[in-house]
DNA sequence: CGTGCCAGGTGCCTT
DNA sequence: AAGGCACTTGGCACG
């Protein structure tokens, strides 16, 4: 754990290269100027951000505001600083080839320690967790729904939930965790034709099963001849809903 | 310009509420659990993260390695703190209603300050730009492509070039700045039909602009009779090429 | 590798 | 507010 207020560049240059050769997680409170070059390239002006290189070498610049780095570099970049005029830290990338420049005029603060986090996420609520939800409560959908193949692969792209009907007919179900759009119902589109030409039927049945539709897509999932199963995804907004409307008034009064 | 190493948990509680009230960014190097509910339900168990309140109360948690936080709320919550036996943070939102909930077992280092940035990022090289470009210099469509409008809004999307050829046929295309999939043909379909349906016309030429396409999607254009222009998208890659080369051979190297 | 596609996507813009 | 969509999208899984 080191930290260093204000530090001049060559010191903050050593207290830097050390903390990356020791792979420690670096934030540093400055002020400085972007450039970046590679799949677009990008300038943003002399301003206060907080620089971050992660113990892969990610690289982020932030913002005092937003949730996304407005300049950032992915892990495993060469990252090198100089010190001159100014603090400059460079970060190279190949594939995508990329380049990075922030330059430095003053290191207001310095921090490095390395963490330790083995630990991942899990979460609840994705489509794939739709999709086993429909697989097991096929009456969501409808009432002689059998499902038979969940993420079933085909050349087109993968299909959420597959089954039949009472007769016979297949059906082929897009899952979207959100409303879905007009590129959800294209998507339907594609895996019910190509369906159709490689077991070689004519009828199959396509539905899409989300929390809603928009109008356009209402419009264009009825002009295929496909159907729409209303189904929230699980685990969704499970939050107390009183605590939710007490925080309601409180940020209208704090307005 | 606030920085607190090893603080217990009521100081820490005390510094953090101060640097809220004022507007400050908060870098906090700590031992974590998080839970999330909201779009979904998530849950991290204990390890050593990154947590940052930025000036808008967005919240972000990093782990040691990688380019998104693993665990956010956006901008404009409602953030508090509490001590017993774990420092807490509880970060809630309206719309979407989420609710975060940081359990924190040790601080190791709590910084914060007001950064002040008026700058924006600018950008060269996005989709626009290319659209752009292939309005200025047609001929990178065809030697008879005569450009009309750019980003025309429908109500299917909008159009990022349109025109016509020598014979007074419209000429419709989509760009895009990667290798363009079966999306991007679905895409390019959905306007085509649209307009000749608007237009009243029976021919409407398409067009896919790209660095390139992936195979299936090459097939699907030429089921439905639309043509690719390659285009590289502006300012992609000027990253000097010998630097690059060295690079290479250095990280080869080095592995 | 490329290709396809979900994501607690995010952000921007337009109706 | 809803919708459509680009994004230096990022990330993963599968051929």
């Amino acid at each position: 754990m080191r930290s260093h207020v204000e530090p001049d560049f060559e010191t903050a240059k050593n207290v830097l290269e050390h903390a990356l050769r020791r792979r420690e997680l670096i934030t540093l409170y400055c002020e400085c100027m972007v450039k970046y070059e590679g799949r677009a390239y990008s300038k943003l002006e002399r301003g206060e951000r907080v620089v971050t290189i992660k113990q892969d070498n990610t690289l982020l610049v932030h913002k005092p505001t937003g949730r996304n780095p407005i300049n950032w570099i992915k892990e495993g970049a060469s990252i090198k600083f100089k010190t001159g005029d100014a603090l400059v830290i460079t970060a190279e990338s190949i594939n995508p080839r990329e380049h990075m420049m922030i330059n430095i005029s003053k290191v207001n603060l310095l921090v490095s320690a390395e963490l330790s986090d083995a630990e991942e996420v899990s979460i609840v609520g994705s489509e794939a967790d739709m999709a086993r939800m429909i697989y097991e409560k096929p009456y969501l959908i409808s009432d002689d729904f059998k499902p038979v193949s969940l993420e079933e692969q085909t050349k087109y792209g993968f299909i959420d939930v597959m089954g039949h009907n009472g007769k016979g007919t297949l059906v082929i179900i897009e899952c979207k965790r959100v409303t879905a759009g007009l590129n959800a119902v294209q998507q339907l589109r594609r895996y019910v034709e190509k369906i159709k030409k490689v077991k070689g039927v004519k009828k199959v049945v396509g539905y899409i099963a989300a929390p809603g539709m928009s109008k356009n897509a209402e419009g264009m999932l009825k002009d295929w001849g496909y159907k729409f199963a209303r189904v929230e995804p699980p685990n969704r907004n499970i939050v107390d809903k009183s605590r939710q409307q007490k925080l309601k008034k409180y940020l209208k009064s704090n307005s």
